[in-house]
DNA sequence: CTGGGGACGGGGCCC
DNA sequence: CGGGCCCCGTCCCCA
């Protein structure tokens, strides 16, 4: 038994050694581990410490430069705008600026005019309300010999704000100049013409002898104020296409009310008592949604429209595409664009009538028209590639934007890619060419969603007049269109048309042919 | 095959 | 006479 103890006590001894042994290996191993990890630990502690120096270093560079900067551009304050923006483009160039905020369009300076005297600002603006303007820089350098190259910048309705950030050229604020357009001395001399037009679409030249490449410039900024009410309630606010006008290349024009009351008998059918009403109201149900915002500030910063030749092609899936490829506008040699300054619809939003809305109103009351206009989605959606410039000085921008219509975009392939001269009036949208400027509004309202004709009856909208009329008889009753040979009645003529081919036994699809 | 909405082109009127 | 605007006719598409 005593054997046994001594036996047991022994073992617990020799246990206990061997435990002792084990901890004592392991905090060895741990020790030696800890030490190799705090030199590891020590050594990054010191690179982080040479980096923070560099840093602190580099940012006193930056801040030195950019104090010179300033001064500088003081020094140089009666110097015309656009210039100042060459000299800060020039400066992001060197990495002094910052593409935050994507680009903006520059305005003519609010309140005063910088401009000098060799700068001439044109400005027609038909009724004088209009909110959008269109800025051509045309550069008459002596090396510009060959063909000029035209840059447009859409704008806005002289924003004081907007026009501050450029002048003081906030970091945040990066203004591009057209790339095109060598950044010349300072005494080039630019003149800039500001054309009211009519939303989204402007006008091909026709007697032009020069060719010139415009570049249409979808410029916005990332962190921008866009659903900022009171820009919203400024500019584009009026204009269906509005929403996005912001981003609207060239030729906006003036604004007017898509049917002024004045007008009176828009919906007046002559006794056909339409019980319709007529509204500016934005459909929110038919508005262009799902914009993948796409705001590449790294990739493109700011969106080039540019349209005229351009191909399509299915780049995407899900949907048609348009390639906008290269703007190619005619323009005399010693004359801005002709444009034709027209009011374009929804503008000023009478609201002499009971039934008329503003505008602005219901747009300022719809906060989501901001972001669901056909721009938007131009702006979003649009993979921007700028092509290096050919030899001629002109810029080839490439573009890839999903259309959400793909009927417009079949239609309006062929409206442009034809370039046909009836269709001077482009949308700015879907490229599409018109051959008045009533249809290219009208057309408009299927990007902007705007339908301003309403049915008291049902509350629905229509974008068209006719088509509300039409829609009337639905609640009326009416089908005027009869057919000889089994009298049934339609209402649609289209669709007395379609019947008739039962009896003629025309087939449908030969007839579509 | 029908009903109905969306969209475009063009004619006619007015200024 | 030309441009702008309104309206209508027409076609396409979808349910």
């Amino acid at each position: 038994m005593a054997n046994c103890m001594v036996f047991h006590t022994q073992i617990a001894s020799i246990m206990e050694v061997l435990a002792n042994a084990a901890v004592a290996e392991i905090c060895k191993l741990v020790d030696d581990d800890y030490a190799v990890f705090r030199l590891e630990i020590t050594q990054s502690q010191k690179e982080n410490r040479a980096l923070r120096r560099k840093l602190q270093q580099l940012e006193l560079n930056v801040a030195r430069e950019r104090a010179e900067r300033t001064t500088r551009e003081r020094v140089l304050s009666s110097r015309p705008s656009s210039v100042k923006i060459l000299d800060r483009y020039r400066g992001m160039a060197r990495g002094e600026g910052h593409l935050t905020g994507g680009h903006r369009s520059f305005v003519k300076p609010a309140g005063h005019n910088t401009w000098r005297d060799d700068q001439p600002i044109t400005v027609d603006e038909g009724s004088g309300t209009s909110n959008q303007h269109v800025i051509m820089i045309e550069s008459v350098d002596a090396e510009a010999a060959g063909p000029r190259v035209k840059q447009e910048r859409s704008e806005r309705e002289e924003d004081p704000r907007h026009s501050r950030e450029i002048q003081t050229g906030a970091p945040h604020v990066a203004t591009e100049v057209p790339t095109t357009t060598a950044p010349g001395p300072p005494s080039t001399r630019r003149s800039i013409t500001e054309v009211s037009g009519p939303p989204n679409a402007f006008l091909k030249s026709e007697t032009d002898t020069e060719t010139l490449t415009v570049t249409h410039r979808l410029l916005h900024t990332g962190s921008d104020h866009r659903s900022d009410p009171e820009r919203l309630g400024r500019g584009r606010l009026g204009c269906p296409s509005a929403p996005g006008s912001e981003y609207l290349p060239i030729f906006h024009q003036t604004q007017r009310t898509v049917n002024s009351p004045g007008d009176g008998d828009t919906l007046d059918t002559g006794g056909d008592d339409l019980s319709c009403s007529y509204t500016t109201e934005m459909d929110p149900v038919n508005m262009p949604l799902g914009l993948e915002t796409q705001t590449d500030l790294s990739r493109g910063v700011w969106n080039q429209y540019s349209s005229s030749v351009y191909s399509e092609g299915c780049l995407d899936k899900k949907g048609p595409v348009i390639v906008v490829e290269e703007v190619t506008v005619n323009v005399e040699d010693d004359g801005p664009l002709t444009l034709n300054a027209d009011k374009t619809p929804l503008g000023e939003g009478h609201s002499q009538g009971r039934d008329v809305l503003d505008y602005r109103e219901s747009l300022g009351t719809n906060p989501n028209v901001a972001t669901q206009s056909p721009l938007h989605i131009l702006r979003d959606t649009v993979s921007t590639s700028m092509g290096p410039s050919d030899s001629h000085g002109h810029v080839v921008f490439h573009q890839v934007l999903n259309s959400k219509d793909q009927r417009a975009k079949a239609q309006g392939g062929g409206a442009t890619s034809g370039s046909s001269k009836e269709k001077r009036f482009l949308c700015m949208s879907c490229n599409k060419g018109f051959s008045c400027l009533q249809n290219v509004e009208t057309h408009q309202r299927v990007h902007t969603g705007v339908k301003p004709f309403s049915c008291t009856q049902c509350h629905m909208r229509f974008a068209q007049a006719g088509n509300l009329k039409i829609h009337q008889r639905v609640h009326t009753g009416v089908k005027p269109f009869s057919c000889t040979l089994c009298h049934m009645r339609y209402s649609h003529s289209y669709s007395l048309k379609r019947h008739q081919r039962v009896h003629t036994g025309e087939n449908s699809t030969a007839a579509v042919m």
